[in-house]
DNA sequence: CATGAATGAGAATTCATTCAT
DNA sequence: CATGAATGAATTCTCATTCAT
């Protein structure tokens, strides 16, 4: 895997005080391990070294964080796989460096699937919303990609979006097998393989 | 889609008492809906028509109660997978209709990922070696047809497991973007649409 | 300590079934380990192999089994008192011989102290009636034996009843210490020890 | 008995908030009429006047509490031994006040035996090594004021610590009973009648 | 910017007990 | 004589949140 994130811990964002960030890293690691309803403020604040009211000093209530770390996450992903493409040249060379940079992310913060955070009730509509609004940021550049190689006559004439999305699916897929199971084998494999598997299904050459 | 269970509330495992099979069921929805902190033996009790206290009376604590759902929605999808799998001649037409069985499970229990449902971290490791062991009822049969594919002729020599794991992240991801952004779309097309790509991918014959 | 009972679980009482035999030795046991609100019904069925609902088959409730226990323990204490003071001839003999016994019974059953059990607040009042009842049992024989003494002219015109009292309560402070605190002591020993300093206090002789 | 304290509520430990200090004192009171198991964190919070999580943000839990309330009780009872210590010349007449202070105690907080308290099967461990640390707090300046008797040629050359151990348990079983059963009588008297007895046993000079 | 104190609501779990069988 | 099923009340303890400082 080439990218290799050094410590995905403090990547500042604009307008965002340091305190809060502190926060927002502290409570994506638990929001992932502990799910929405897991995560305690108490053990956050402990986690932060901050008193418990200090976390309702930066965030209006325990959604406020959860919405914000899944912001500050799809927003990470985006860029992530922005700039991955940017380093191919054909669309499938794009398609491999973006599988890659959405693996190390996958991984590095297993984050195993980004839907799998489950917010109560009351939230579940809100963030439907919100997840509506953000599946772009991850689905978006994909499908645009798929859309080109279509285009450049790649690709087979499929619904680009829908298979953008099975790409994702055997990612989180194969990386949550990795995680949970095979923690030998190496990640970069895994995608890998998953990749040609999706290339084979698109792609307009002969298979093999 | 073509076998929709009718209501698929009670199916009644050999051994367990009536009581339990209420319990197990409504607590199968609950777990599926809010996941494993998010739901409360008070609700799940009222849900039933009994007392906190009878529900403790059956099952040990809520551990016991999430393993056992987790338990009986591995054989139930097992079986229903098996079934279909007999319903087929080909590796094709068995895989299509493993494929949509799944899916049907998927949504009528909108048990949209298998894997997503997590509990608190001392049960996680306990949760991780109860999947290990039951994955093999989900993963087990899609392999077996996967392997049969490969050494008929009709797929090429991939890595049967691991090609049945992607096909299961396409269909989780499918099902889960169709329940939650387009209900309009019959879920039967979105699983055709997958299992297309699939087939494609894994196909000796030349693509399309 | 000469007249070790071999195991004290089973000493059948008149007009009782052996069932609530059972029972009751389990009680006491565990009214010992734990007290009145420490020992749970489900706890003590499990420890007698019966189900709950058979406890109250033989006994009313809670309170009724720990009265029980306790008019049985005062009996079979003062049975095994006064058949000790039997065994000797002067007071001073009877005296040790009752020492010895009473100490083998705190060990053998880890009845520190007689009085530490302590019911919940409603069941106090009619604790304190049943014990003020049955002391006698204990405080009795002592107390008689003392009074011989004195009449004899080996002790010294003491409170006989204070003083048994007095000497119960070495007792109960020295068994608990060993027990507690230096189990490698011989129980037999310190005994013996209060023992000596409780004569040499009542006797009329000159002091060593 | 002699200095009686006017009320036994409040004495502020340093370093204690004062609303831990009401906690503690209520708690004592509870646990000494009602055991370990037999107080309840809801009549503790009424009693108090505090909500029930009040009293968790200012303890750990259950066992936190007890053992402070023991702590301080240890270390009161210390205090209250040593300075009556200082207030006689000779070992009779030092033992004779700290007698008097530890009855005191013992009445007025109806601590009748301070090893009475019993925890639940898990604190036991911890309790055991909670009160080996500390009983040196009660045992110890006894012990001292026994050997500095036997050095001076008071007291017969006794075991020391076995003998203030007696001393102890004569003390706990008298006011017990007078608590128990004939709150009559003085329990200045019932203490001095006790001590008699003790100094008798111990002492080199003819009994009477 | 930070926090200690406080709390009402609710969490999971256990309690002693009853009753139909 | 024995028990499985059931339960209302109580248990310890945690929750997210507020507020005065």
């Amino acid at each position: 895997m080439h990218d290799m994130i050094e410590e995905g811990q403090a990547e500042i964002e604009a307008g965002l005080s340091p305190q809060k960030q502190v926060i927002l890293d502290a409570a994506r690691d638990l929001f992932v391990k502990y799910g929405y309803e897991g995560l305690s403020i108490r053990d956050l604040a402990e986690q932060c070294g901050l008193a418990k009211a200090t976390i309702y000093h930066h965030f209006q209530d325990k959604q406020d964080i959860f919405l914000s770390v899944l912001g500050h996450a799809a927003l990470t992903m985006h860029q992530r796989i922005v700039e991955a493409a940017a380093r191919g040249e054909t669309p499938v060379e794009k398609l491999r460096a973006m599988v890659y940079a959405y693996c190390d992310m996958l991984v590095e913060r297993r984050m195993v699937f980004f839907w799998s955070l489950r917010a109560n009730a009351e939230t579940e509509e809100q963030l439907r919303k919100f997840v509506q609004t953000h599946k772009e940021h991850l689905l978006g550049p994909l499908t645009q990609i798929v859309h080109a190689g279509i285009e450049g006559g790649d690709f087979r004439a499929v619904d680009a979006q829908m298979s953008a999305l099975c790409l994702l699916g055997m990612l989180n897929a194969s990386m949550a097998y990795r995680i949970m199971f095979d923690e030998v084998q190496d990640s970069a494999d895994v995608a890998a393989r998953a990749l040609d598997l999706f290339l084979s299904g698109i792609s307009t050459k002969t298979c093999q």
